[in-house]
DNA sequence: CCTGAAGACTTCAGAAGTAAAGTTCGAAGG
DNA sequence: CCTTCGAACTTTACTTCTGAAGTCTTCAGG
């Protein structure tokens, strides 16, 4: 028999407070406290992606097909927007999101039609089943967020939402939307 | 001449508030404190990966290669590991890390040999140029995470780490590493 | 009208990942 | 000793993304 081809994405990883030291013993000069924060989030984030990922094989969707139904979902009625638009708001390039149509067409979560005001433009489309396991996902993530937080008092959870919304809002500050703003597109 | 490309990894998003509140009007179910907490971790993570990829390039170094010199730098001197070892850590296939040792011998951040002690195994190991690099990369990421994190008060800092290392240990529990523990790698 | 420029999407080639099959070496039993 | 199994890495086929070139539509001038 051949390798067991141990399944990727979840990484093992080193307790916590391991890897702060061991930054510490190789870059003395970092600060453990500001290293703790940065590298909880980013581990948390993915383990929290892994099980999104997870949940999501289980309704037969992927995490990229995923992000395209969220943001059509979040524009509201009638759910529609341009493959561009798509590609600014999931950070693609248009390339990529000409075939991720291509494949939810397919599996019938979206349609696509020119724009028959305007020939140059398409459609994008979310469909009535398309929304529909859009609310599927939504019912599995939120059970999975509700028991995530589940420890935090109310209190805590407040803070933590102000925190990282303060935190969110200086690095989108920062960091400039690539060309245009997003108010442009609607 | 042709379309500029608009650049991608750089998400336009709407605020964040109007996001929680569209995903109400769709769901009404949803806890907005909640959705709050993960959204903004969500986009915070996905800015600050694009922050990291900037400093990256202008190193001249990917974010895949970037993750191969942390897990050789944590473990310490000499700093080697397996292939398999730092695909296990890293959340990879084994083919996936022997492209990318591949490309990272050809740069010269690492070397890779056959162990004499037994010939199944191979050993990569951080040159001292990769080393250098790391070192690099670690100055301009805690210039980058020191100034992210500068509008917070200590207590704010020592909350928001305590919080967020409650919610990786609870993730990190839930979500047993595929198979075999880290203490057995090494 | 016809032409040229610009915009919006698609197509094409190359990079990087996964899954599964293949290869090589070491160890254990007959 | 020889054979067979298992472990560790590599190879192959296929997927998805990026960057650049290509196509089609619209609009402004001549």
């Amino acid at each position: 028999m051949t390798a067991a081809e141990g399944s990727p994405a979840t990484p093992q990883e080193l307790d916590l407070d391991a890897q702060i030291a061991a930054y510490q013993r190789e870059f003395p000069e970092v600060d453990p406290q500001v290293e703790k924060v940065v590298t909880a989030l980013g581990r948390l984030n993915r383990r929290m992606n892994v099980a999104y990922g997870r949940q999501l094989v289980d309704l037969g969707i992927s995490n990229s097909e995923w992000e395209v139904l969220k943001a059509l979902v979040v524009v509201g009625r009638p759910y529609q927007l341009g493959p561009g638009d798509l590609a600014k708001r999931l950070g693609l390039t248009p390339a990529a999101m000409t075939h991720r149509i291509d494949r939810m067409v397919g599996e019938g979560l979206v349609t696509r039609e020119r724009d028959e005001s305007n020939r140059v433009r398409v459609i994008v489309e979310l469909t009535d089943e398309g929304r529909e396991k859009w609310l599927q996902t939504m019912r599995l993530a939120a059970a999975f967020e509700d028991d995530l937080l589940q420890d935090l008092t109310p209190e805590e959870r407040g803070s933590l939402g102000e925190i990282l919304t303060r935190l969110l809002r200086r690095v989108e500050s920062t960091q400039p939307d690539a060309g245009g703003r997003l108010e442009d597109l609607d």
